[in-house]
DNA sequence: ATCAAGATTACCT
DNA sequence: GGTAATCTTGATA
């Protein structure tokens, strides 16, 4: 548990411009306290989202019930339901009313993957398979975390669901492309992973 | 009141 | 490679 003396990221972090904030998450520790136990996972793979000209963003139609948490300045989190079964979770970024977002694709397991797993699979014991598969993609991790619109607006600057520092990924080692399962807006560069991680959702 | 689309995943051939 | 599963949301009436 050593990770947990790394420093919280804290307000001034969120707040900068939003691909700044997406890349500089990369490498960073995403916890979550689930009845006291410590969830952990480095985050390895994100894309952005930004309401002024991205058509793919919840935040390009301007404030709704959902997306409203999306407006707020950065530091917050934005969970949304899809697809009828699964939850995606992001990073709200930038100033208020800016309505942009960092959303979390994949995390490698750091702590407690053992209650990934139960979470995910229903048993402690998997394969090494199972292992790569836990939290290898947005929907995956909110189930292995369970992050659910419960968690929607949740404050990243308190106690249940944070970030911590950890050491940066050099620009060398950070692959961009553009996004995956959008029909709009396709071109724009905005995903961003951690070259040959073994979590990340698709080449 | 009705409807189409959706920032996905697991399972099939 | 293809597609079923499943339901909330926002738009239109």
């Amino acid at each position: 548990m050593e990770f947990l003396k790394n420093p919280k990221l804290e307000k001034d972090f969120y707040t900068r411009e939003l691909l700044t904030v997406a890349k500089e998450l990369l490498g960073k520790l995403f916890v979550k306290i689930n009845d006291g136990k410590i969830l952990a996972g480095k985050i390895v793979e994100v894309e952005a989202y930004h309401g002024s000209f991205d058509e793919a963003a919840h935040t390009f139609i301007g404030k709704t019930p959902r997306n409203q948490i999306m407006f707020e300045e950065g530091g917050f989190l934005y969970v949304y339901f899809t697809y009828g079964m699964y939850f995606c979770c992001n990073v709200v970024a930038g100033k208020k009313d800016e309505g942009a977002a960092v959303l979390l694709r994949a995390v490698e397991p750091v702590y407690n993957s053992e209650i990934m797993a139960e979470n995910r699979y229903g048993k402690t014991e998997i394969s090494k398979k199972e292992f790569h598969n836990l939290t290898s993609g947005p929907g995956k991790l909110c189930i292995a975390y369970d992050i659910t619109r419960k968690d929607n607006g949740t404050n990243l600057l308190e106690n249940n669901i944070f970030i911590l520092d950890n050491t940066k990924i050099p620009q060398r080692e950070i692959v961009t492309t553009t996004r995956i399962g959008i029909k709009k807006s396709v071109d724009l560069p905005w995903r961003f992973y951690i070259k040959n991680n073994p979590f990340i959702s698709k080449k």
